[in-house]
DNA sequence: CATGAATGAGCTTTCATTCAT
DNA sequence: AATGAATGAAAGCTCATTCAT
């Protein structure tokens, strides 16, 4: 399962609008040393919309924490949506690269196991960029291009998980399921709780957790259910 | 099943935050005109909460949308956050009777029924509370009262889930699953679900969604599974 | 010669950019002291203008003069732009009651007499005006919407000179004389010269300017020329 | 006619204000290479003048249009309003040149088709300096030195225009004009119509332009008229 | 009770200027 | 000579909150 078949569907790395949001500041060359302090912006970023939130963020924060001078945000980012719009791209790319990985999970005991090692996998991935994601989520409210890149990535994993479920057994099934509708549902609940867990910092084991969920999941992908 | 057995549990109606935003203005008496007013701008909060976000709704819009001076806010509450809190609390106790009703379900094509029409009623109450649970989870990174209240509720939700979980047949099962963990788990399903969906504008249709959710609660409460 | 003939030539008094302009601030109504407050604002923005030119202005020192806060500023005025438009339309008024002043100036020792008048008038108009005429003209280079205003003032002014100088005898000229080009022209002389005298500060007296200009003017308009 | 009798009044080529401003950055001597990028900054810095007038036309644009670093252009110049000073004291030595000329024009046809010819020189220059001269306008307002330069080009116009006019015949004039005065009326009307004609974008055709102004000039110095 | 004017802190953004390489 | 990264001082603008009427 490579990534060939997945990946960002929609245009490349940079939007367009982050590149408007540029042209103010007329598209500059970036050598080493602004790469390295760039990278700096970035993780403070990171960081700071960890710690107070999106709209909460200011520019300052992220500058004092990377250790630069205010203006220097500014050579490197349109404003703060655009930082987001670096990070929230580059997150994007590492779930859609997760979404692919569940392509090809089978039933039976194995089946099962591989299901268990995505989750974990899936765990691991939202606690690396659990900044991102709420940040993201936040600013989805406020700015439609958020929203959009939101829904492709929604989108990419609803769908992988709606195949699987449609090559579920349907034979002898007790409740009706659609695979589209529990797809976004399931989705929904590893994202909402891994926030509960790793971000709001609720009292869960990590194997625990895993379990948990990947057997919730396994008994909607193969469970025995009703025809719809 | 009355809402004697849950209801909210820590302190009462009013919360301790909420009175001490209050006795900065000297606890003023609300006649009957100005408990007019402040209604207006509850639900002209909610409206712009709906509208803009939490973080980026001013309080200009809000006694705009409810057509009072900008002044006349300040006669009733001490802030943003204390709107909030109103609505939310209110919110609060309607989700507290919904937990309580979860209580006594039982196996079998009864009880699936009667989870239908629990989730059923979830939603149509989610539809609703939308603005205001929103406005909650963005205001709960920023400001810890919120974040208690939120951890309340979602605590009083999975303790009703977990026990029903924890009643059902334990013999023969086939994967393990955490009572606490699943419990929290399908919360965060519903809710999240109900945000692309009703807040965000997924494109599902409402008897699917139903169906779909109640027939993974129901494998999760009462499927076949292993001893954890 | 009433104003019925002339006035504003387009759109009535508050032009469609400072509407939108405003529209983020929503559309205030302004009482009797606000009233004060915003003429407060106007006329320091003049003095402002005058001292230090319009884009050396900046709005700190207009609300300094006006004795306000900095916010005061912005309840009556979108920005910079806005006052010198508030200014430069009422200006505009009194350009136009001016031009058609013009009107019905007749040759002869009379009509020298009439238009010795007008420019002495004119001049004194300039005087009064001078802060406003002068940052309009360097708008106008970075602003479209100054631009337009300030075609159609000089436009207003050169129609009515181009009238009276077509009026004027046209048998054994000297040399040719196109009239839109010389109202043009001679509006010109009349503006710059203003600006060198009288914000510049040049050593001339004024009656003497005003013969000597209204004999330019006289020449211009009734002086012997060739036919074209 | 050489430049001998006129040319600039006061100090040498380079002035004070320039010096000094140069004298921060101890004083670097230029090779060839340099002298080119010098060039080429001021050919650029000319062309943004235009683009987007004096104050708002930043260093960053100047060195893009020039092709050179930014850092380049603090090597040759203390800052805008130095490269300004610089293109301005090469116009005004045109300026100081084309007044020159105006020397011996004389009564008569032949006076006519002299002045005529001026005017088309005076306007073919204005076009090419046009930039400049609009900088420097704006400039005046808030930097006391181009204001010395002002009056000085103004002045030796008007030196030149004023001993014509006074040499003109002075029988049986028929209003009063006071040579001095008139001189800078002139030349204001001069600058001005150019300006918007050529800056501003007048709809004007240049034949008649120029015969137009040429004909109020000549009625100006040396029309009918009475005795001061 | 209600109003709307006034305030000023807080953030954002821009750009001239300096400096290390 | 040239480069481009970094800096920080201005401005600009917004909005929660207070106050006089």
């Amino acid at each position: 399962m490579t990534r060939v078949a997945g990946g960002r569907p929609g245009p490349p790395m940079m939007s367009a609008v982050a590149k408007k949001a540029k042209s103010v500041q007329q598209e500059r060359v970036i050598g080493e040393q602004g790469e390295r302090t760039r990278v700096k912006l970035l993780e403070a970023a990171r960081q700071v919309f960890l710690e107070r939130g999106y709209s909460a963020a200011r520019v300052d924060d992220i500058t004092q924490k990377a250790g630069t001078s205010h203006g220097a945000f500014y050579l490197y980012f349109a404003n703060k949506q655009d930082v987001l719009e670096a990070l929230a791209v580059a997150t994007a790319d590492h779930m859609y690269a997760l979404a692919d990985e569940l392509e090809g999970i089978e039933v039976g005991e194995a089946g099962y196991e591989q299901l268990r090692a995505w989750v974990e996998r899936f765990v691991a991935e939202y606690e690396r960029h659990s900044p991102v994601i709420n940040a993201w989520i936040t600013a989805e409210m406020e700015d439609s291009r958020f929203d959009q890149l939101g829904r492709e990535v929604l989108g990419q994993f609803a769908g992988r998980i709606a195949h699987a479920i449609a090559r579920g057994v349907d034979a002898g099934l007790r409740h009706p399921v659609d695979p589209g509708t529990a797809a976004v549902a399931l989705v929904s609940m590893l994202e909402r709780f891994c926030y509960f867990w790793l971000v709001r910092g609720g009292p869960f084991k990590r194997d625990v957790v895993v379990d948990t969920i990947a057997a919730i999941w396994y008994e909607a992908l193969f469970g025995q259910r009703k025809r719809a």
